[in-house]
DNA sequence: TCTGGGGTCCTAGGACCC
DNA sequence: TCTGGGGTCCTAGGACCC
């Protein structure tokens, strides 16, 4: 592309990030925790996933176990929440709804994140200024507040959106589209903060003398490529302002379809196990059909606990090839059934489980041989049905090698109500 | 006692083909 | 005694992301 003297458009693209989103969502609608600490957990109440600006200054780190921060937050008074999805799902697509009404084209990259094509506009108005007013949109409309990272690469804005966040000064909106402050930017960053940059990739740079970004962007891309990846090659491309990767407005499907939960309480029997796996499945089958497809690949697996000192390890895995794609949960259970009696073992405390389905077809695309069996006419309309029941939240239809609910089922003890999703749970203002 | 869930992409190596 | 070159596909495992 080439503007109207010629010259080549600079690509500019900016990154929204929602600011302790999860903790934002639990705090949007219990004004008393303002100022307060508050931290949500992982599925399970397991870890620390989320935490507000106060429980930060606390030093309670990301992906702490919450056990090991339990005195921090009984002496301190900090609100903890167990994550709830339905909340923070709402309160994203709204976010999203309000980005997508003020750029012209956008990328849901994450529940928290979107990056925005800016092509062109800083023709029309100050990049900065445009940032500032889009960021008080937001926050008007929705109640979240968001940092916003502007530059000409992907990776370049999402630095600046962590400059954004870490220094108060900007007002949470960074410009990096002046090269003397990427440089002086990069210069203060550390190496392994870099997107695309993780902890093993980051020591191995280290230990060949590189410790900022600005200096793995003053590397030869050849050499990094020889040395690391072709992504890592892409990293420094994209740090020295050369875009590489480009805005995804529709998101590729899917190449796999999971579900996996670590179980409350370990499990030692077989029965227990059973309906977890069936649970899993069903799960997975019906994310299977939300996505329209079917699959003809299932695996399952199930492990012990990894960081345990005493307990015996063991965890193993088994998949099947089913003859013809399919998004039937009867089939699932009765696949994944025959696959945990070829794997289960006794004498094991189980600690988490999991079934993963992929090779995804969209339907009418699978061609089987004459001799495949066909799938019933009516499984489609079944498990249509189905889902329609169990959406209408009128009650839920299980199949029985699912079971009752168990002991290990996962644990929420601190999960707040459904705000935005749930008539039942809606707020309501006295005055 | 207590450590999440759900994804993607890349690479190396083996099997196989002509 | 001598034993090529070029390619594809698949899989397992590693690394990374939020």
């Amino acid at each position: 592309m080439a503007d109207l003297n010629g010259e080549p458009v600079r690509p500019v693209f900016a990154l929204v990030d929602c600011n302790n989103f999860y903790a934002s969502c639990e705090r949007l609608f219990r004004p008393d925790l303002r100022g307060r600490p508050v931290i949500v957990l992982s599925n399970n109440d397991g870890c620390v996933v989320a935490r507000s600006k106060e429980a930060k200054q606390l030093g309670i780190k990301m992906a702490v176990p919450l056990y090991q921060v339990q005195e921090i937050i009984e002496r301190e008074n900090v609100a903890v929440f167990s994550s709830n999805y339905a909340l923070y799902g709402d309160l994203s697509a709204r976010v999203m709804s309000v980005l997508e009404s003020q750029a012209p084209t956008l990328e849901v990259y994450s529940i928290d994140e979107a990056f925005l094509d800016l092509t062109g506009l800083e023709y029309c108005d100050s990049l900065s200024r445009y940032g500032s007013a889009l960021q008080q949109r937001v926050f008007n409309w929705t109640g979240i507040g968001v940092g916003v990272g502007i530059a000409p690469s992907k990776t370049l804005a999402k630095l600046a959106n962590h400059a954004a966040k870490r220094y108060p000064a900007t007002g949470g909106v960074v410009d990096l589209s002046d090269p003397v402050r990427q440089q002086r930017l990069l210069n203060i960053t550390p190496v392994q903060e870099v997107w695309g940059v993780g902890r093993r990739q980051g020591k191995r740079l280290q230990a060949a003398g590189i410790k900022t970004a600005l200096q793995l962007s003053q590397c030869d891309p050849r050499w990094i490529r020889m040395q690391f990846s072709v992504t890592l090659e892409r990293t420094v491309r994209e740090l020295c302002g050369q875009s590489c990767l480009a805005l995804e407005q529709c998101p590729p499907p899917r190449q796999q379809v999971l579900c996996s939960r670590t179980f409350a309480q370990r499990i030692t029997d077989y029965p227990a196990m059973h309906s977890a796996i069936c649970q899993y499945a069903a799960r997975a089958a019906e994310k299977l059909r939300q996505q329209d497809r079917s699959a003809r690949g299932v695996t399952i697996f199930i492990r012990t606990n990894p960081h345990s000192q005493t307990d015996p390890y063991y965890s193993e895995s088994a998949c099947r090839q089913l003859a013809v794609p399919t998004q039937d949960t009867r089939t699932l259970i009765r696949t994944v059934t025959a696959l945990l009696s070829s794997i289960w073992r006794d004498g094991y405390r189980y600690m988490k489980a999991g079934v993963m389905l992929s090779d995804l077809y969209p339907p009418g695309t699978f061609q089987p041989t004459l001799f495949d069996p066909a799938e019933s006419p009516s499984s489609a309309r079944l498990m249509q049905a189905l889902d329609r029941i169990n959406a209408s939240g009128k009650g839920r239809i299980w199949f029985a090698g699912e079971g009752k609910c168990d002991g290990w089922q996962m644990k929420r003890n601190k999960l707040s109500p459904a705000y935005t999703t749930r008539w039942k749970d809606l707020p309501v203002v006295r005055a």
